[in-house]
DNA sequence: CAAGATAGTAACTGATTACTATCTTAGTAT
DNA sequence: ATACTAAGATAGTAATCAGTTACTATCTTG
């Protein structure tokens, strides 16, 4: 499955050679281990030598960034399309919960790419990009719950921190069981058997 | 915070040595990533040139599955030491959460481990032994949830696959935001404001 | 106590890494 | 057309990696 593009032989300007970077770093993580991610290997994947690379970043780090940047506002229009879209707060919950989902299924490459940050005992830059990322992230989550438990959409005794945790671990664990299994089909129709135990769990009324 | 051996001066044999090259690893897995984890590296922990590593085992990767052997037999008989001591089986189901918790506590080094070989895509030796390892791990909740629905414990509609993805997804998920955190002290008392929030999901009766 | 077996050392190999200096060429404004 | 600018090519660099070789020191055993 390559996913080499036309290559106009052309040149191109610093800030679309920069996209057409960070898109060959997310097409590359589909298929190999971020370690594996060489400058030579992104330089190949768009059809250019090495050494062209850093005319467009000044350290591989600065692209690792400029990825994060680009997850940070995928990630942030997806899911606030998601929950626009919605009126009361559980709705909210599920409506985030598949727009995540969906998000990673389009790009497959994302989860990798933050496992492997998180899971460096260093605060990096980069690492410290992801880590906000996901408190933002987190922060929504919770925003939600306390709408639901002030509307009594949930247990009134609700602990919204555990259960903010316990929504993103549930996102997080799945994925991760699904990267595991290396069939990311089987995504989605276990998300949706996995959201009625987590609604049961915050004490949403019915099934 | 070095870990560092007395280091005898002495020979030793070659079992002997392997079982500290083991333990090298997870001692360095604690304070560095495992791309980090060099020949050279486990060679200086333990006070070896690092072409001595290679007299006890014929590559690296023979080291990583040593390793995983390690990891399967500690983690095995953590968890069958917690089960066996209750009676029914969601108090089982309890049991090995706290287990699970406090075997990463003991060993933090672990899900560093685990998540670096899950991250990778081509399905090398190591990976199919941590894949088996989890497997194995999620039989065990499901058949405890299978006798918790026969005893009447829990929803007698429950999804049970589904209910095993959700506990092994609560407890990778709740370890990684920790390791987000950095911060491992965190780990248990977060650990108990998840579980009731699971056993209700599942539906438990009493909180 | 001699002799074989084996743990360990020192120095290396070739491959690969991020990064850089110098030169060339394409696009553009004058 | 000519000159300038910036993208890219070519060909390097030093460092680091897993693994190997030739040799030495130590332990065990007949």
């Amino acid at each position: 499955m390559k996913t080499t593009m036309p290559l106009p032989k052309t040149r191109l300007s610093a800030e679309a050679r920069q996209i057409e970077i960070v898109a060959a770093v997310l097409a590359l993580a589909t298929e190999h281990s971020p370690d594996a991610i060489t400058t030579q290997a992104i330089a190949q994947q768009i059809g250019l030598t090495q050494g062209a690379v850093f005319r467009h970043f000044p350290t591989k780090e600065a692209i690792w960034l400029a990825v994060m940047d680009w997850l940070e506002n995928s990630l942030q229009s997806a899911i606030a399309a998601a929950i626009a879209e919605v009126g009361d707060p559980v709705a909210g919950l599920q409506a985030l919960f598949n727009a995540h989902i969906a998000f990673i299924v389009t790009h497959p490459a994302v989860p990798r790419l933050i496992f492997h940050e998180l899971q460096k005992p260093a605060a990096s830059a980069v690492k410290q990009r992801v880590r906000g990322l996901l408190e933002r992230y987190r922060q929504r989550v919770t925003t939600l719950l306390v709408q639901a438990k002030a509307q009594g959409l949930v247990d009134p005794a609700l602990d919204e921190p555990a259960a903010a945790t316990l929504f993103l671990g549930t996102v997080q664990g799945l994925v991760m069981q699904t990267l595991l299994a290396g069939d990311l089909r089987t995504l989605h129709p276990t998300a949706s058997r996995l959201l009625p135990l987590y609604l049961r769990g915050i004490g949403v009324r019915q099934p």
